[in-house]
DNA sequence: TCGTTCATGTAACGCGTTACATGATTGC
DNA sequence: GCAATCATGTAACGCGTTACATGAACGA
C-alpha cells in the first residue's frame, strides 16, 4: 500500500471516476482539465497508475472489444490497457475529497482541488475556499511587512516584481471572495433580487487559524519541490 | 566544474556581487529579494555555496574582523564563513545575466532575472521581456484553442478555473507590455508628450520562433521539476 | 511504404525538500 | 543559566522530468 501520495493520484482517480480510460488519453485530460496548472509526462503517469493497481484503487481491462483483446493476447502483444476505478477505488477517490487539511489549499494542490469541485459536497467547499483565502491573506500581510522594512533598500525593478507579485495575490483573493460568496448564495435559486451589491452585512466572513484539526491527514505535511513560501524569516 | 546549474547559482552570484555575506543571511536576501517566487532551504543553499567555492567563483573568507577569526582558528571552532565573488565569479555571473535563450523566460527563471534587471544590460532586458511576452501569447493561443475544443464538455468549475487561469496569463501579458513600453520610453527622459497611447505602428512586435540561437547554453534543456506547460496534446 | 500519431513503458537524473545533528551568540 | 536565534552542515527522500526503447494503427 506505497503511498506515491498526492496530487496525481488524486487527480487519475477523479477522472477515471467519470469514465475509463487508457493512459495515454488520461494524460491528456490530466493537461486539460487540470489547464494551466502542471502537466505530466508518462514517466510520472505510468508508474502511478501501476501503484494505484497495487493497491488495488484501479483494475486494468484489455483494450475494448473482444477480437482485439484475444489477438493480442494470443501473439503475446501487448494491448491498449483500459484503467477503470474499483469499487475500493471509488471509496479512496471520496475520501480524498473529503479532505480539508492545510495543503488542500497550497498551490500545488489547490488547482486540482478545485478542478474537481464538481464532485465535492459543498461545505468542503467552503472549506477549500476559505482556507485559500486565509492563506493568501496570510501570504499578503508577511509580504507588506517585509516591504515595508526594506523598501528603501531595492532597487525599481525589484521592486516592481515586488508589486506585481502583491497585486497577482491581491487578484486571486478576490476571486475567491466572488467564488465564495457565489457558493454561500446557493448556486441553486440563480436570478436573485441582485438589488444591492456589496452588502455592508458580511459577518461571518472568516474561520482563520484555527480551521486545521478535525482533519485525517492533519500534518504539516509541507509540499515536497516548491516554493515552500518565502514564509518567516525576512532580511533584517 | 560541476554545473549545479540554474537559478540558485544564478541567484547566489547576483547577491553576492552586491556585497560579501554568510550563508544564513545570504538565504533571508534569497527570500525576500525574489519575493514570492521561490524559497530556498539551507539544505540547498549550502551544498550550493560549496560547488561555487569549488568553480573558484566565490572565496571563503574567516568572518568578519581578526580578533574572532584567530581565536576560531586557533580553537578548531567553526567560525562564520563569509562568501566573497572572485573576478572569475564576476565574469561568470555577467556571463549569466548575458544568456537570452529561451529558458530565460520560462516560469521558473523569469522571476529571478527580473529581479536582477538592475544589473542587466538594456537589450538583454528586452529580449526577456519580448521573449516572455510571446511565450505567454504562445500559451494563451493553446489555451484558447484547447477550451474552443473542449468547452461543452467540460462543468462549471473546471470552465471557471480555465477562465481564471487565462485572465492571469492575459494580465501578465499586460504587465509586460507597459514594462516593454517603459523600457522603450528610455528609462530617462521621463514625462514624454504622452499624447496618443497605442500608436498604429507597433511594427517591430514580435521575434517569435527564431529567437533561440546566438546563445552559450541553446540547448531545450527543459526546466527540470515543475510545469513543463500543457503544451501540445490536449484532449481530442 | 513511409511518416505521424497513438500507446506503453524503464532508467537515470535534477532539483529541491525535510529531518536531523551540531554548535555559537545574545539577551533576559 | 537558559531560551531563542544565529549559523553551518549532511543524508535520505520525493516528485517529477528527459531520454531512450519499442511497437501498433492509420492515412496519403
Amino acid at each position: 500500500m506505497s503511498r506515491r501520495s498526492g496530487i496525481l493520484e488524486f487527480a487519475v482517480l477523479g477522472l477515471l471516476r467519470e469514465s475509463p480510460m487508457h493512459g495515454y488519453e488520461l494524460r491528456k485530460r490530466l493537461n486539460t482539465s487540470l489547464g494551466v496548472f502542471r502537466a505530466f509526462s508518462y514517466g510520472s503517469l505510468y508508474p502511478c497508475l501501476k501503484t494505484l493497481v497495487a493497491n488495488g484503487w484501479l483494475i486494468e481491462e484489455p483494450g475494448n472489444a473482444s477480437e482485439e483483446a484475444v489477438a493480442a493476447t494470443l501473439a503475446g502483444r501487448r494491448a491498449k490497457i483500459v484503467y477503470r476505478l474499483t469499487a475500493e477505488g471509488k471509496e479512496r477517490f471520496e475520501e480524498l475529497l473529503s479532505h480539508t487539511g492545510p495543503d488542500a489549499w497550497e498551490d500545488e494542490h489547490f488547482g486540482v482541488r478545485f478542478a474537481f469541485f464538481g464532485q465535492t459536497s459543498r461545505d468542503v467547499r467552503m472549506r477549500v475556499l476559505e482556507g485559500r483565502r486565509s492563506r493568501l491573506e496570510e501570504r499578503l500581510a508577511k509580504m507588506r511587512a517585509s516591504l515595508a522594512r526594506t523598501r528603501e533598500r531595492l532597487d525599481d525593478y525589484t521592486l516592481e516584481l515586488q508589486r506585481h507579485g502583491m497585486e497577482s495575490v491581491e487578484r486571486e483573493v478576490r476571486w475567491l471572495n466572488e467564488l465564495i460568496e457565489s457558493e454561500r448564495a446557493g448556486r441553486d435559486q440563480r436570478d436573485e433580487p441582485a438589488g444591492q451589491d456589496r452588502t455592508p452585512e458580511q459577518g461571518p466572513d472568516r474561520s482563520p487559524e484555527q480551521d486545521r484539526s478535525g482533519d485525517a491527514d492533519g500534518l504539516p505535511r509541507h509540499r515536497g519541490g516548491s516554493r515552500p513560501d518565502p514564509s518567516d524569516d525576512t532580511a533584517k
